[in-house]
DNA sequence: TATTACAGACCAACCAGTCGGTCTATAACA
DNA sequence: TGTTATAGACCGACTGGTTGGTCTGTAATA
């Protein structure tokens, strides 16, 4: 891939994710990454181009993150465990794509979105997946209704993008842990709980 | 209050949480609801003002709510517990105002920002001081920062306006539940929980 | 020489906001 | 009661600035 493409890319990341999408022009892009109008349109159809790419870079990394997780453990409890430590990973890797990944996913066009929704729909379906097997072997608890369950989770995990800031005063990892301390504690049958927590992989070592 | 002025209001409120705030036009607005930019620009200064309006209608309500959980008990768990099933329940009647509150804070114009943006801060302060507060009563897990825990249950709740529905398969009580249920067992210390669910504002009664 | 990579002047559409004007209602007055 | 004065509500053609995108030209590269 061309410097150039990365550098719009990288550029327009920065903006977007303070600004919005609307609230940034092609020019401020061009402008901000030193090239012209010429050499934007060389590397993207259009600006919404720009826009689904971000996506989709971000949206897909996540999805492979999520299906390795499913392959490398057996148990939906470590399954899920490994999920939520690489979604909120990503935040250092992925922060201003994660901004606008869910600040503007509303602004894609009809085709893009499509495809967009596609995926988000495969990450939402993978997680569902895990938490409903974990119900059935007795993991989790089975009062929980399995899709608020999912929606609970993603909502605590996708919201740390209003908040997290890479040099702020809390660590991902410290993050990570809560998050992981707090639903593991909300969603397991006491039994799992306390083969959990006396597991390697309890609190500290995420 | 003039009765146009709540027209633009409601027309614009469907229009902006269907296609975002710069996806509709002032003539969209005064189309849908029958009038003209005149009668538009009689009622608002701008637009800006427009979602001003939206912005503050929402936060002040709910800040009020929050106010009212904290006066009416005196013990944190109740307080959080009261908080949560009024921030839930917010969803059937201030949907609209939630999806355009979430996500189009960022373009608010700076003075509207800041006025929003503190009342935003009071509603997090009120929420965290319960949590501090529960567990400095040993009713709240004190391995769990607070700031963390706070913005967990912030995200697990406000994340719904991005799949409820008024007319789905859950209603709104219903998730409000399940959230309580995740959250207070996964922030409860044993004694606390125990004595939560033996209460009568055990699951069933919310 | 042919192709790709980029530059930047230019264009057409769009859109928030304006402004002169109309219509209705109520108050003041004769 | 009939007439006029005034204010507020609302209308809609118009404007001026902005912005995504195009197009022609040029430099580098192969």
């Amino acid at each position: 891939m061309s410097d150039l493409r990365e550098k719009i890319i990288k550029s327009s990341l920065q903006l977007f994710s303070d600004k919005g999408f609307h609230g940034v022009t092609v020019n401020d892009i061009v402008n901000h990454c030193d090239t012209s109008k010429g050499g934007f349109y060389h590397h993207f159809k259009s600006k919404d181009e720009l826009l689904y790419v971000i996506h989709d870079t971000f949206i897909s990394y996540v999805l492979n993150e999520a299906n390795q997780a499913k392959k490398c453990y057996d148990r939906p409890i470590f399954q899920l465990h490994e999920m939520l430590k690489a979604l909120v990973r990503v935040y250092d890797l992925y922060n201003e794509h994660i901004v606008v990944f869910n600040q503007e996913n509303k602004y894609l066009k009809e085709n893009y979105e499509i495809l967009i929704q596609k995926k988000r729909d495969n990450y939402k379906e993978i997680l569902q997946e895990v938490i409903k097997q974990g119900q059935e072997l007795g993991e989790i608890r089975n009062e929980l209704p399995t899709t608020i369950t999912n929606m609970a989770i993603l909502g605590m995990v996708n919201w740390t993008y209003q908040w997290y800031k890479k040099d702020g005063p809390k660590t991902i990892d410290e993050i990570a842990s809560t998050y992981i301390d707090i639903i593991f504690s909300g969603l397991l049958t006491t039994e799992a709980l306390e083969e959990y927590r006396a597991s390697k992989l309890s609190m500290t070592d995420i």
